[in-house]
Formats: C-alpha cells, structure tokens, sequence
DNA sequence: ACTTTTTTGGCATGGACGTGCTAGAAACGC
DNA sequence: GCGTTTCTAGCACGTCCATGCCAAAAAAGT
C-alpha cells in the first residue's frame, strides 16, 4: 500500500473514470465495476473516497464537470462581440479532453431531466449560463438603442444557439469545426446588432 | 379473452407506454415491467408483439416516434421563411403529446451516440432534417445572390437552431413560448436574407 | 510502542431485470 | 368438430449490480 494519497486527488482520478466511461459508453454504463477497471483501484477502494455510494461518485463526478467548464468559460477577450463568440464556441469544443467532459455533461443534463437531486444542481449552472449570455448581449448593444423585451428576446436566440452547438456537436463523433462555430456566431452577432440603431442616431433623429 | 386485436394497433398501445415513461423518468427507466403497468398488459403479452425482447420494443417506438415527427414536420406554410419557421417550430412543441414525443426523441438521440443499432436510425433522421432545412433555405434564398459556401454556413445556423430549441425546450419542465421561438426564427431569417444582395441588384452592380 | 487514522480490498446478500420457454383459452378457418 | 392461429399470461433461471459490512495492512500521531 502506498504512503498517503490525497483524497481530493483521488477523487478527481474517480471522477475522470466516470467522465471517460459517460464520453464511451453513455452514462447509463457507469457502474463500480467499470470504474474499478478503469482506475485499476478495487470497488471498496473507491467506494471509500465516496461514503460508499455510486450516487455520490456520480454526484461529485457532475460538481467537477461543471467547475471545470465554468472555469473555461471565463477566459475570453475584451470585445463583447467576441466574448459572446468564445462563450458559444466553448459550447462545442474540438479538443479530446474537452469534448468528453462536454458529451457527459449533456448526457448529464439529460439524466437531470428526471432526477430532482441532479436537477437542482443542473438548473443553477443553467442559469448562470443564461446570465452570462445575457449580460454580455448588454455589453455588446451597450450603444444601441434597445428596449428590454427585444433584448430578452436575442438573448434567448443566443442561448439558443449556445444549447444547439452544445447538444449538436456531442451527439456527433466528430467535433464541428471551430471556424464554422465561429463564423455563424460573429456574423450572427453583427446582424443582431445591425437590427438595432447606434444610441447616437436615435438622438439625432429626436433633434430633427 | 377479447375477440382479435389489431396487432398494429397493439404494438402503438405499447410504444404509446414506452413514450410516456421516457417523458415521465426517462428513458432508463423503462422495462417490461413498467411497460405491463401502464398498458394494463401482462409481461408474455406484450413480448409477444415484439419478437419476445425489451429491445425491440425500444426499436419500434422509435420507429413510431420519428415517423410521427416526419410526418407533422410536412403541413407547412407556402412562404419559404415561414416553412423555416414552422419547422423550426415544431422542434420546441408546445402541446402535451408532442412534448412527450420530442423528450422521448431526444432521450433517444443521446442513447444512440452510444448504441450502434439505434444510431443508424437516428442518423438517417437527421439526415433528412440538414437536407429538410437547406432545402428550405435554398428557397428562402432563391432571389438572393449567395455562394455554396455561405449557404451551408447559414444552414449551420438554421440546424443549429432547431437542435438549439429542441434540446433545450425538451431539458425544460414546461415549454417554451411559441410566439418567442417563431419571433427569434423569423427575425433571424430576415436578417440571414437581408446580407445578400438580390440577385437583380447584382447584375445592376455588374452594369454600371 | 501503542493507538488511531488512512487506505486497500472484497464477501455476502438482496433486488431488479431480461429472457427462454411453456401453457391454456379463445377466435378463426376448413 | 377439429386443427391452427392468436392472444394472454407467467414461471424459472441466470446475470448484473449496489450496498451493508467487515478485515487487514500501512502510515501517522502521541
């Protein structure tokens, strides 16, 4: 037996096992036993680091899914327009590692759907999401002229589109290529904003 | 014992069940013997419409899912942009059967990323749905100056957004306002046709 | 050195479930 | 009326799995 282990570490090695397994198999696969083989630790190992449970190895696997991509997303540029684009692009991500913690936190998501212990945890990154998608719509029509209703509305074509990369790019077993991904949202963007006349003219025409 | 029954007509009783417990608690919830509960059907009774196994009982009501799905995503409008927004539309269904099929679609889709049997069916569906959408748009666009190039990105866009609504409008516990779907889908057509030029406009251009 | 904590490990049990197979009743056809 | 088909029904068994619980070895603390 080997000298102390750090139970977080340990953890985290558990949790990578469930999200290969989910990203391979789907959730409805994940089981002590596939766990076991793919750590190479014994089930009463793992079921130490977890109070004994699947339950809550699934649980602790979804609280790091949802840290790591949230982590993610916070790391884009100064310019609304092109942080609206990184967020949308995170939703689809090309890279392995990335890519299977996205598939199994929609396969997540989907299992959430009818698991009110699950479902709570789910709604509140949800919503978090919604909020950063509509505050950086306000970033970006900062000099526009647009009344609440409209900007509730283009926030939820956004979102839209944030859940539609999101949930089309894990159902494929090919990643959607990044310039796509890209291009539809920045062009998309830039005609949302063109819908809505700059702040200054709007002014202008109440002067004449 | 009641006189004959149609077989056929049994088989959509039971695929009608199987619907329901996916909407109801997901699709991992569903065997033969929640099946037998809601049918009222015992267990030998309901294997024997279906070759003896729970696994082609899970195939025939995908079946009866995608055909009912294709065949309510045919009643459109004549204008083009509305037949895109109708069938955008009906991606995020609102009545309480059509929801129920849509869950039950989705929850299929995520199962089959993992199950190559049922991926094939899912894959021809969706198949039909890129090829439905850029028909449209091709017509949407067809007094539009615009290359091949751009027409796939757009139709990237429309896909994306029926994946968008239809993933998120199911992962929701009531649905989504249809007035909202249709005013973001049409918006977003009208600004998509308003960045190409008409095509008389372009042989103006070429004139002068 | 002894006690406590940590880590690895797995037995035993019960439950859930699918499936191979069988049986009997009733409807239907000849 | 008899044989065939259809329909309803369910037993028995094997497989898979989670979980309550226990044990031993090694590290760490006193």
């Amino acid at each position: 037996m080997p000298r102390r282990v750090d139970p977080d570490v340990r953890r985290e090695q558990v949790a990578d096992a469930v999200i290969e397994e989910i990203a391979a198999h789907g959730l409805r696969s994940v089981t002590l036993a596939r766990i076991s083989e793919r750590t190479g630790l014994a089930i009463g190992s793992i079921r130490h680091y977890f109070g004994d449970t699947l339950r809550e190895v699934m649980r602790f696997t979804l609280n790091v899914l949802t840290q790591r991509i949230g982590r993610r997303a916070t790391t884009m540029s100064d310019d609304p327009v092109a942080r609206i684009t990184d967020v949308i692009a995170f939703a689809a991500p090309t890279s392995d590692q990335e890519r299977r913690e996205h598939i199994a936190l929609v396969e997540y998501r989907v299992m959430a759907r009818t698991d009110p212990e699950f479902a709570a945890d789910i709604a509140a990154t949800s919503l978090q999401g919604a909020e950063v998608v509509r505050s950086l719509l306000r970033d970006a029509l900062a000099d526009r002229a647009i009344d609440e209703e409209a900007l509730r509305r283009e926030a939820l074509l956004l979102f839209t589109l944030v859940e539609g990369f999101s949930f089309g790019s894990a159902m494929l077993s090919s990643p959607l290529r990044e310039t796509d991904v890209r291009d539809v949202v920045t062009a998309t963007v830039h005609r949302l904003r063109g819908a809505y006349p700059p702040v200054e003219e709007v002014a202008e025409d109440a002067l004449s």
